[in-house]
DNA sequence: GATGAATGAGGTTTCATTCAT
DNA sequence: CATGAATGAAACCTCATTCAT
């Protein structure tokens, strides 16, 4: 049954937008009185929040599952089919995706995708410690958090708004970007 | 007066949020009557618009400002000085750039968001077009997409999150990342 | 329920009149909360439809009925009864009457008007057919158009004016009206 | 300047409709400040009486001169003329009429057409009194409110509703009606 | 006299939530 | 458990009217 609300949920969030989405629409999605709704649920927003839980719990899992797969191959590669996963699964349900990503207020996808965030970066931080040599510049914690964020970000708006770029060369600049990255060797720093 | 109810706008939005953000609320804090507002605006969601543009229009000219600035010193110093400019100008109103960059839904600020990157892009590639050397790799265009989109990213997160990085840091880190970016020479490709 | 708020609409435009006849009035008057009226209603204008609807309907009703009646007696008592009927219909609810005829504009009484109109129309075009003799001067169709509305509205105009006319009066200038315009031989016509 | 704004007034009305017929529209229209409009008068319903009236006004006035020019020939002739001069008066501005007539509450034309009617229900009376013979059955005044109301009901409705009766029918029904009653000799009478 | 910005009461409608059945 | 009718607070917006300039 509660699987029944959050399909019907899911479901009137992509057809009719976040906006249109009310109590009422749901338990008519689901079949079901509005009532019953409040059986399952506290709150319509808990409901909105189950969706989009699964939503980034479902890519987090794609991307952490490519990321074990290629656990030997430490490089280029790995960063590759791991950008890779993750346009995959961003472009899995685009529908569903614009309404998450633009039609919600950030901080409803907020924890969830925190908690993606630091699954990645968690996984990112101890290759990166693990690898060899290069006197650990960038720091791995710091080094993840950025590469995490930068991929993250770059794969969600280039599913979402569809520049004049097509999917290899981003797989290719975010590949430079992370290389080029780990690779610089030190930095002329200085605050100003 | 449209002053003073953009200003009201802006004031409840910080204090109060986007949820609780009603006319009848904008007006009281104006000091004005709610009829008021419609002379001025022709809906809530115009009055809305207009805190955000501004917003992000105050934004814009600070940044674009720095890197017309900078415009002799092409090179890591360039990049560095913009990502300060950035990072200043989110800080300067964190309460607002909660509220903006949170509660708003992301599609409420994309209109003037990417104009702030197109504005920004377009200064980015000129630059990189004219660089000398590097056979141009990556390409102008799709470069200025990528540092854009990257270092909006991670300065706005890095003010909104607070994570554990200093702001050096951020803004080694930054340096660092389009820094390698651009010197990636060439890259090992290659579709699935 | 339906019908709470439908009493309760009649009852706020007998009293109150048009002019202030608002939701919220109506909502107070059925002791209902405002929300219940759309849960039944799609719109305030539905509910004044449904009880102007209502009132044509039962006026017609008897009319209609009467006019069935007297289906043997073709002839002025015909003519006499049926217009006795709808004067005793009108006057049966003189301050509804009073609201529907003169506060609201005709178009809002115009598709049930027309439909009692089309009605009693019909039943009449079909006895003046019927009739025996007298070439058939002036056509059923056309003679049905004129008599029909200028008794409703000698009868009308009568309950609401309240001229210097008795009712017996009116009555009798009715059936003199009818019976000697179905007499009229012959018409010096032509178009000036 | 009261022209200007009545003059706007009936625009609003005509291309607007009366729903529409707010004061800063009419003030648009007349190219004057809303605060103006009550220089000159006292109330937004001044306007539209103003505007009505003098249709109203107007109509009276041809309708009574074609009533008195034919003064010498009393009969058909007589109504026909009539009723014709009703009807080219009401077709001089049908889209006005259909606001009159069926926008606006009929207690708003009240005034001014009761005026209507009675100068032209007191000429007619008048002649009738003048007639010769015929015992006076029809009294005068009874015969006269029965026949204005019968004449400028069939009249409205014909132009308002257009129903499958030419023009030329109309006027011959109404003078049947009309020369029909007032032929008819006695009535078999009595209350029920 | 003319202006027009300002008013503010009040109208219609929505919708998350409850609770008696 | 499920229902769904009922709730009622509150949202957005309009517009006749006023009054300082």
């Amino acid at each position: 049954m509660v699987e029944r609300i959050v399909a019907a949920g899911r479901s009137v969030l992509v057809s009719d937008g976040y906006d249109a989405f009310s109590t009422n629409r749901v338990a008519g999605a689901a079949g079901v009185s509005p009532g019953s709704l409040y059986q399952y649920f506290p709150d319509k927003s808990a409901i909105v929040d189950v969706v989009v839980d699964r939503y980034w719990e479902e890519v987090a899992e794609q991307v952490a599952a490519s990321l074990a797969d290629r656990i030997a191959e430490f490089g280029p590669a790995m960063v590759r089919d791991t950008a890779d996963a993750l346009v995959t699964a961003l472009e899995a349900d685009p529908a569903l995706l614009r309404v998450v990503a633009r039609e919600l207020p950030l901080s409803r996808n907020h924890a969830r995708l925190e908690a993606l965030e630091r699954r990645v970066r968690d996984l990112v931080a101890a290759y990166l410690a693990a690898r060899p040599g290069t006197g650990h510049r960038p720091q791995p914690a710091v080094a993840a958090w950025v590469i995490v964020l930068a991929i993250e970000n770059l794969a969600t708006r280039w599913v979402l708004d569809g520049p004049a770029v097509t999917r290899d060369q981003l797989l290719d600049e975010i590949v430079a970007l992370v290389g080029g990255y780990l690779l610089s060797a030190s930095v002329t720093t200085g605050s100003r």
